[in-house]
DNA sequence: AAGTCGGGGAC
DNA sequence: GTCCCAGACTT
């Protein structure tokens, strides 16, 4: 979709003086900016909500206050400082990538849109988004919030996470990026999308866009963009077990790949046979005690939990498995933890004294 | 092209 | 309860 000149220059002066006038710039990441601030925010901004990022963003800078401090940092707290936000995976590359930068790059962070897009974590819109917030660099950035300003503005039919209609919208955002004041015009388009230009709570009346906005013309906002054809998400179930021993609880580092990769659980089993089976097959006489079940809620799936307690009367000899920790209460260790393994943990004395 | 990967906030 | 959010990666 070819667009007219004039439009495009006139769209980027609407939004740049609009963000003068409105748009944020006292948020943590844009204090002092440096392309490893704008690098994290952007991760943790992937799927997450800017209010939920904020407490997280500031602890994860205090700790790793440069790029070779994340390197040399271990995974297990790198992901400690993670748990809670999810998509681990992203901890896990931002990690990873901080090494390559550090044995790489000096520890100085890529300039070239084709290295950065290359290290991992990083896609198009976010290594856009770092080299022209934080730089200046003249890129076009496809988040949510833009791709709704402009699904809206020329009335994008479809579904963007299809192909297809992405693809048509990264068209659109490369014509409408200005040259100049990319990092006024692109911070616009994010705030603009998050607050005028938001899903459900949109207000077309102080829009800088209004006057040319084709939704708007048509009085179709409200269904632009289109929503994600739905189904219905697979329910599962499993037991967990917490194997318990003078203030210890068991943990188990899970592989990568898969579910809460690289986090610390209990262990879990799709059933209760699978587990009578683990403990017999580990000598375990104790009795298992069965609390009361819990849903955890994903994106795809809900998992029904039942928690499962067995009091050790004396230890394992030896933990020979490496991904095996316990746990100490009393001093807890920072690695990273599933949102259910934390909430059992933070619950173990009421569901013991519940269910003895 | 479709599926996977989390958790929380808004409604 | 439903839907969605500053997406990237695997298959």
């Amino acid at each position: 979709m070819e667009i007219n000149r004039d439009l495009a220059t006139w769209f980027a002066e609407q939004v740049v003086d609009w963000y003068e006038l409105y748009g944020r710039k006292t948020l943590p990441w844009q204090l002092a900016k440096t392309p490893y601030k704008v690098w994290v925010s952007e991760i943790m901004l992937q799927q997450t909500q800017v209010a939920t990022v904020i407490p997280y963003f500031e602890r994860f800078m205090h700790r790793f206050d440069t790029i070779e401090e994340l390197a040399n940092a271990s995974e297990d707290e790198v992901l400690h400082h993670w748990t809670g936000l999810g998509y681990y995976a992203r901890a896990r590359n931002l990690h990873k990538t901080a090494k390559i930068i550090t044995e790489q790059y000096q520890g100085v962070f890529p300039t070239d849109i084709d290295e950065v897009i290359a290290l991992p974590g990083i896609g198009r819109s976010t290594a856009g988004a770092i080299l022209s917030l934080s730089l200046g660099q003249h890129h076009p950035i496809l988040d949510g919030n833009v791709k709704r300003v402009l699904a809206r503005f020329f009335t994008v039919e479809g579904w963007y996470g299809n192909k297809q209609v992405e693809n048509q919208l990264w068209q659109l955002s490369e014509q409408i990026t200005p040259k100049n004041n990319v990092i006024q015009f692109n911070q616009a388009m994010m705030d603009l999308g998050s607050s005028l230009c938001s899903r459900s709570k949109y207000d077309c009346e102080p829009c800088p866009l209004n006057a040319r906005c084709d939704a708007l013309k048509h009085n179709v906002v409200n269904v632009f963009p289109h929503s994600k054809p739905k189904k219905t998400v697979p329910e599962k179930s499993c037991v967990m077990l917490i194997i318990h021993h003078e203030q210890k609880l068991l943990l188990e580092r899970r592989p990568n790949a898969g579910i809460w990769g690289g986090l610390h659980c209990f262990f879990e089993f799709e059933t209760n046979e699978q587990l009578l089976a683990y403990l017999a097959q580990k000598g375990i006489t104790e009795s298992p005690m069965y609390a009361d079940s819990f849903t955890h809620v994903f994106s795809h799936f809900k998992l029904a939990i039942t928690p499962v307690v067995v009091n050790l009367s004396s230890p394992f000899q030896q933990i020979n498995d490496s991904n095996e920790i316990w746990y100490d209460l009393q001093s807890p260790p920072k690695v990273g933890l599933a949102t259910p393994t934390k909430k059992l943990i933070k619950d173990f004395k009421k569901l013991k004294s519940a269910i003895e």
